[in-house]
DNA sequence: GGCGCTTCACTAACCAGTTCGGATAACGCT
DNA sequence: AGCGTTATCCGAACTGGTTAGTGAAGCGCC
């Protein structure tokens, strides 16, 4: 756990963790947790399946840890952003075209949930720090909407929350469903001219829902 | 493969499809595909395993009866619709509201389309019914748009898939991720509160989205 | 020497799919 | 109509490959 002390030891132990994780989400990503194998994902490692057990424990373990990291990365993506320097409305607009952005160039951390959520989000209930994604994203959101509310610019009376969830509904289901979608109506979402479209329509629909009022 | 005949000789063989297909669909909703067991679908069943591997072959081709199965119910209850008696803008609401019910009541259809998208859509692929879903949906819902359109009501210009997937995306994410959602935000989806919210919500946003220009 | 790290051979359980056995109803033939 | 044949339907025990997880010994740095 105290990842500085192994680093200065060894930078091997850290590395082999780094190396078996990007491995083993790469496998549960393609197969799901149970699809996914064991031996597959130590086959790929540059070390053997007893490490992955010495360091996560067990198969469930090394997904929890998989999972976890995949949260951490789009909440540290979010901090980085911002948006309090900027009038409501573009704050609005930057938000949702970087959650796009992110799904749309992530689709392992969409595939995850996708996984997470056929197992009922199990392990992530398991997961204490989980809970800090919430306190990143929400007050920030909360806090765009209150001030273009006061601005008389989002007519729409409607909380953060809601907001949260009609554009992640939007950004994930075209990277969640991209298969099915393909097969059924032939569209291709890693097409430039598609997602380029998507995107105006995201952002617009989001905006534009805000902006009138309810 | 003569139903008619199998019916005439016997009404069991039908019924015992029948009933493998129930409770295989609901294994492989709680599990997965890889994570259902054909020993727990049999044990569920008035049958045995071997029935199952008479009728349906094999696992994979018990769980492509159960997603093709699945897709026809929403196809069947779409194609009940009747909307092109309706003005544009109530036949667009109707089908909004239709579609966001839909998801709602039915999270087994939800799960299994997310199980399929995490085996990239390949059992779907072999299936050649699962076209006319498409041929159904596309254009009564182009025939909205166009007279939406011609009667000034629509003002966005934008293709009937792009809206397919806007208000399918908005429907299918709140059940799909309602335990990842659940977990994190602390939100029911099944709250009637929340629930009448989200279908407002949804509704308003498509029919919003079209109604202004763009 | 002790501790973190690594290796390899091993196993116990599991699980999709099968074997074989038997029943019943429809069909063809004389 | 009667009789044998065949296709369809059902049941229980079995199997062989697979898979998550382990035991125990060795290596090298403090």
């Amino acid at each position: 756990m105290s990842d500085v002390k192994e680093a200065v030891r060894k930078p091997d132990a850290a590395r082999t963790k780094a190396d078996i994780l990007a491995v083993a989400r790469d496998e549960f990503v393609r197969h799901g947790l149970n699809g996914a194998r064991v031996d597959a994902i130590a086959e790929k490692t540059r070390t053997t399946k007893r490490m992955l057990y010495y360091y996560f424990g067990s198969k469930e373990g090394l997904y929890s840890a998989v999972l976890e990291e995949a949260y951490a990365g789009i909440r540290t993506a979010e901090s980085a952003l911002e948006l309090d320097a900027l009038d409501p409305e573009t704050a609005l607009r930057r938000l949702a075209e970087f959650t796009f952005e992110y799904h749309d160039a992530n689709p392992d951390f969409v595939r995850l949930v996708a996984v997470e959520n056929i197992h009922q989000a199990q392990y992530l209930r398991e997961m204490a720090s989980i809970r800090e994604v919430n306190a990143n994203v929400m007050p920030i959101l909360g806090g765009i909407l209150d001030r273009g509310r006061k601005a008389g610019v989002f007519l729409r009376d409607c909380s953060a929350l809601d907001v949260h969830l009609m554009l992640n509904g939007l950004c994930f289901h075209r990277v969640s469903n991209r298969h099915t979608l393909g097969a059924i109506f032939g569209i291709d979402m890693a097409d430039p001219g598609v997602k380029a479209r998507h995107r105006d329509m995201v952002v617009e629909a989001v905006v534009g829902y805000l902006k009138v009022a309810g």
